[in-house]
RNA sequence: CGGGGCGUAGCGCAGCCUGGUAGCGCAUCUGCUUUGGGAGCAGAGGGUCGGGUGUUCGAAUCACCCCGCCCCGACCA
């Protein structure tokens, strides 16, 4: 892992909600169009939007406190930056406060996570964080689990758990209502907060004890159909993670406490990630953008973390081997009927014969995903969002706001970027102008807009890309319809 | 769970060894000046020194116990 220097400067915060301008007091303080749909190629009926995870906004008016400084306890990139970027505050070793600024980037992800799942065809359910030890004991893993599952008990003295994980639930929903192998293939799946008692958590919520999880289970006739379902979630990760602009390499994996005997690990690329990977020069011809793939040849491909990487061993020649570093952001298992024989979850099959059903789960860490994403997303300025998780699209700096022309300009941008539902962050505050540039490059929306007296004069606002530093002057028309607005 | 370290103002730290009742930078508040890359000057506010017990005339400082957090290792979405 990438130490950062630890170096600190005796410096610090730099405060949030300085006393908001006066003359920036008119206009709406926040809209209630302006919602956007974050999946381009789909088009929800308003019936399935959920609710809005960005609005416009000013920040004087809003909730970011950001750090000047880096805080001690953080070691890795994404950590600090969360930090400092006022996304993130700790409350407890391994569990975090999600301020606005992280929370509407956890959304993002969610709704990328959601959107994908249903397009694979699976069903969103909720099940409870808390389950009964009953359930576990079923499967025989109230015993086998260890020290990483919460026990705690109720007032009547029951056995209780804050669930590491959702597998008996499940199973316990489908035995009770599936007896056919006519209402198969299904596929039900939740977004729900899990909690493992890991013995050190670190690296922010990256490895925290409290994180939210997909977990999806599929529920086949035989194990040919369940194994079909596995491919099936295998190309739904590959678009998830592709489109919140990551590459996911699958890679053969343990099963671990999970069980069964088909598994694959979706390791992120990113410089500073936990584990070294190998992995086939093939991968990089891959095209993750593609609606659909060859899952067979993908699974042949080699890829491999560092603690099953045999270099003598390798099938793949030194000259195709790559190698980087990779962040584990999904783990997907075919384990047959590992929990459906002990619990009794059964169908009848076309032959009228009764059998065990075969099961896989498919899990996807949301929160740690916040992490990996800035981990493979950042330079020495701050954060640099992908446009599909961007906490807001564009960021807005009203450079002078005590200069009339300037702010005027500013203040009409934001009404029409308002207006057109692009999601903004207005720069208000009344802080210099070094400062107020530092703030976005650390928070990395991916557009600034400076609009400043010098431009205004001339009618002319700076667009400038976080990701590349261009910076184009423009009018403030062609502003907008650069934005989309 | 083994080994190590740290808890002093919102943040980052000094003071502790050699006990005498708390300090620096940043942030915050007020005023003036400044204003395209984390401003300057002047003034102000803010701390049961993680908690408890003990030693002492006196404890941030010494001793013991507890709690919390961080790092290395074993373990993991």
């Amino acid at each position: 892992m990438a130490r950062e220097c630890r170096c600190k400067p005796a410096v610090d915060a730099s405060g949030n909600r300085s006393r908001s301008c006066a003359a920036a007091s008119s206009g709406p303080v926040v809209g209630l169009g302006g919602r956007r749909c974050t999946a381009a190629q789909t088009v929800r009926s308003p019936g399935q939007l959920r609710p809005p995870v960005e609005m416009p906004m000013r920040l004087s008016r809003y909730f970011l406190p950001v750090l000047k400084e880096t805080p001690a306890e953080a070691q890795i990139v994404s950590h600090q930056l969360m930090l400092r970027a006022g996304m993130i505050q700790q409350l407890s070793a391994g569990i975090y406060n999600w301020l606005p600024l992280g929370y509407n980037v956890l959304r993002k992800v969610e709704a990328i996570v959601h959107d994908e799942m249903q397009r694979a065809g699976a069903i969103p359910i909720l099940m409870p964080t808390i389950q009964p030890a009953d359930l576990w004991r079923e499967s025989g893993r109230y015993e086998d689990y260890g020290k990483e599952m919460l026990r705690i008990k109720d007032r009547h003295e029951r056995d209780m758990l804050y669930g590491p994980t959702n597998e008996e639930n499940v199973t316990d929903i489908f035995r009770r209502h599936v007896q056919s192998f006519k209402q198969l293939p299904l596929n039900l799946y939740h977004i729900q907060w899990k909690f493992r008692d890991e013995v050190r958590p670190r690296f922010g919520v990256m490895r925290g004890r409290e994180f939210l999880m997909k977990d999806a289970y599929s529920f086949d006739v035989d194990q040919a159909a369940a194994e079909a379902a596995y491919d099936n979630m295998f190309v739904a990760y590959l678009k998830t993670f592709k489109r919140m602009g990551l590459t996911a390499i699958p890679m053969r994996a343990e099963t671990g406490p999970i069980g069964g005997n088909l598994s694959h690990e979706f390791q992120i690329l990113a410089s500073t990630g936990e584990s070294a990977v190998y992995f086939d020069a093939a991968f990089e011809d891959v095209d993750f953008s593609a609606e659909t793939f060859d899952v067979e040849v993908l699974k042949s491909l080699y890829a491999a973390a560092d603690d099953k990487h045999d270099a003598a061993a390798c099938p793949v020649p030194p000259e195709r081997l790559k190698s980087g570093r990779g962040i584990e952001v999904g783990h997907i298992f075919y384990f047959g009927t590992k929990y459906a024989e002990p619990m009794d979850a059964a169908v009848i099959g076309p032959d009228g014969e009764t059998r065990p059903v075969h099961m896989g789960s498919y899990g996807i860490g949301v929160s740690r995903l916040v992490g990996a994403l800035i981990e493979a997303n950042h330079d020495e300025k701050g954060i640099v969002w992908p446009e599909s998780v961007a906490p807001f699209r564009v960021g807005l700096v009203d450079l002078r706001p005590d200069d009339a022309t300037a702010h005027g300009l500013a203040m009409e941008l934001y009404g029409k970027l308002e207006k057109a539902g692009i999601e903004t962050l207005l720069d208000d505050r009344e802080e210099r102008a070094g400062a107020k540039f530092a703030t976005m490059e650390l928070i990395g929306l991916p557009w600034q807009v400076t609009v400043g007296p010098r431009g205004a004069k001339a009618g002319k606002v700076e667009l400038k890309s976080r990701r590349s530093g261009e910076t184009v002057e423009l009018g403030p028309d062609a502003l907008l319809q650069r934005l989309g607005a």
